[in-house]
RNA sequence: GCUGGUAUAGCUCAGUCGGUAGAGCGCUCCGUUGGUAACGGAGAGGCUCCCGAGUUCGAAUCUCGGUACCAGCACCA
């Protein structure tokens, strides 16, 4: 059985699955008093999760892993059995019990697998022999708490997690491709690019160096200058409210924990803004509006703060404050599908530029929400519907009780270099704040109404996105968001004058240059330009003064010698303007 | 916040048995005047080895508390 089928997904699960058990098998022997959780296949192997009084720390590691591999050297046949009186059999097996109430109440059988004397819970399926795993390669690669039933007002267990493939190749292979991932890490290469970097005394909060900034101002450039065809008004609001309009927000209630507080004297508290939405409310409150407003589109691109747990922070990836390409969109009911569609365009775009592959996630309403079901219902409705018509029904995902308070949202999820998910675009559609804020605009019937709100992201944190699109490149930026775009080294101290006049016209024409004039060897700056990730490198030295002409290194790996400065020009403008074209490496010196 | 781990030069890291700190890269200076990924030589950089207590004649090292970061869980409005 093992060898034909032996890379069909469902055979790798099922083995997977099956080294559970026997990691299972391995900490009940070495330890007292274990009780189970479960032990599914993951991604790259499997974990399960155990009760036990000893702490599993890196050190029992290796006695597991040994244990593990005596236990495969059985010959032993999983095999399944029906429980009779499945209570009874499970009364000492508390976590399991649990399941197999819920199991039994839901008419289900109760099976469990028994191999090799252990036994355990389970509906399959299995490998059938011992034997079938004994090439796999496998390694214990953490521990970690995990909450039982994944509710943090439950115990918390220890889950051991294994790195499992179906051969010892397969496993070493999987290494490799984490120490490529590693070097991928946006930390780790922000670190070595000088782009950002972070200080003990700010937690989750990113100073950005000169080199990061250029980055970020070239996407905030770039979210205006769409945003402004799309027909977006961009402004401004505080960053300090007083805490009576987080009261009407809804935010003080619900959003409490994750603000950011500033008390002034005993009566009067500010919170930096998380959102925002509510800023948003008092502009569009600031006059009378009628419904020729609408579509009304403020954009923001102002920093948030959110105080997130400790063990949330992660890079840039999540962080307590960073700027959000936001906007709210007050429009009518009927305008909602064509603003939503005008949204997807926009994101459409921007994703395609930097051709970033991602999924979309439909949220619904949560445990803790404001207004009634129908409207929920009816506005659940109608981003399904925009869904569906744009991926196509069953083509995105449902998360259950994933909105936010005050409405559902569509989201678009990216991964990180180790397949890690992060959320950047969001969209949602919002019943309630219009109403708590007592917004009205004048109807064509002269009657008064409150508009929809749609709030909108689509790079969503800006400082997420670079995080993102620094592993999605691995740092090589394309041209036009390069921090440096072209480094210019001089063969010898003679060519600097030349050299400075290159420079001086890349300059005129808006690109993003360095001189290195340095003492060092003409083969350590270019070195240097290279571990910079730099675009283009001219090199400059005799032949190219005599001809006037530069030599161009390109990224990529490709030399051209001798072409006109005008012509690489005029190939940096096409790059500048055209997003999507890589770096270009033929050049015609016409 | 929870579980496990980590914290030593600007960066990456070594530091055994507790005896007041090392390497490579980078930086500075001197020499080298060059044609495409690391030219020699010298030097500076740690006075608080994340912070605070404790044990000890003596702590980077051992113990306790804290902070930050890493992996995961929960959270992600």
């Amino acid at each position: 059985m093992a060898k034909n089928i032996a890379n069909d997904a469902n055979y790798i699960e099922a083995a997977r699955h099956s080294l559970s058990h026997v990691l299972a098998q391995a900490v009940c022997e070495l330890f007292d008093g274990v009780q189970l959780g479960i032990g599914p296949a993951i991604e790259d192997g499997l974990y399960y999760d155990f009760d036990l009084h000893h702490r599993i720390t890196e050190d029992d590691f290796a006695a597991i892993e040994a244990k593990m591999n005596e236990i495969l050297k059985s010959d032993t046949v999983f095999e399944k059995r029906v429980v009779e009186n499945p209570l009874d059999f499970f009364a000492n097996t508390p976590y399991k019990l649990e399941l197999v109430k819920e199991l039994v109440a839901a008419g289900e059988e109760i099976t469990v697998y028994e191999s090799n004397g252990f036994v355990d819970l389970c509906a399959g399926p299995h490998v059938e022999n011992m034997r079938e795993l004994r090439n796999w390669g496998f390694k214990i690669s953490s521990i970690a708490g995990a909450y039982w039933r994944g509710n943090s007002d439950n115990p918390m267990l220890q889950r051991v997690y294994v790195h499992a493939f179906p051969s010892r190749k397969e496993l070493k292979e999987y290494y490799a491709f984490l120490e490529e991932a590693k070097k991928r890490d946006h930390r780790t290469l922000g670190n070595q690019l000088d782009l950002f970097f972070f200080d003990e005394t700010a937690p989750g909060m990113p100073y950005w160096m000169p080199k990061g900034m250029k980055i970020y101002n070239k996407l905030l450039e770039f979210s205006r200058k769409v945003h402004e065809a799309h027909g977006y008004q961009e402004v401004v609001g505080p960053q300090l409210n007083h805490s009576s309009l987080w009261v009407t927000s809804g935010h003080w209630e619900h959003y409490d924990d994750n603000m950011f507080k500033v008390q002034i004297d005993e009566n009067n508290t500010y919170a930096l803004k998380p959102m925002n939405c509510p800023n948003a409310m008092i502009l569009f409150k600031k006059k009378n509006r009628s419904y020729r407003d609408l579509p009304l589109r403020f954009s923001e691109l102002s920093h948030l703060h959110r105080n997130e747990a400790s063990g949330a922070m992660h890079g840039l990836m999540r962080v307590q404050t960073f700027r959000q390409d936001d906007a709210h969109i007050f429009c009518t009911q009927e305008q909602i599908a064509s603003e939503m569609n005008g949204i997807m365009d926009i994101m459409d775009f921007i994703y395609g530029i930097f051709g970033l592959k991602y999924t979309a996630v439909l949220s619904t309403r949560p445990e803790s929400f404001l207004g009634d079901i129908e409207t929920w219902n009816e506005a659940e409705a109608v981003l399904k519907n925009v869904l569906d018509t744009r991926f196509g029904a069953g083509e995105y995902i449902v998360d259950e009780g994933g909105g936010a308070f005050y409405g559902p949202k569509i989201d678009i999820k990216v991964y990180d270099a180790l397949k890690r998910e992060w959320q950047l675009c969001t969209i949602q559609l919002d019943y309630q704040l219009a109403g708590n804020f007592e917004l009205e605009y004048t109807d064509s019937d002269g009657k008064r109404k409150a508009p929809v709100v749609i709030h909108r992201a689509v790079f969503g944190s800006l400082d997420r996105f670079i995080g993102v699109i620094t592993e999605h490149f691995a740092a090589r930026f394309p041209f036009w968001l390069a921090p440096v775009q072209v480094g210019i080294v001089p063969v010898h101290k003679d060519h600097e004058r030349y050299a400075h006049d290159i420079r001086e016209e890349l300059v005129q024409q808006g690109f993003k240059s360095t001189l290195d004039t340095s003492d060092g060897t003409m083969g350590n700056k270019i070195k240097s330009y290279r571990n910079e990730l730099v675009p283009y490198i001219i090199i400059i030295g005799d032949k190219e003064v005599a001809d006037g002409t530069i030599s161009l290194r390109v990224r990529t790996g490709t030399q051209i010698n001798g072409i006109p400065l005008s012509s690489f020009i005029d190939a940096c403008k096409i790059m500048e303007q055209a997003y999507k074209i890589d770096l270009i490496e033929n050049f015609d010196a016409d």
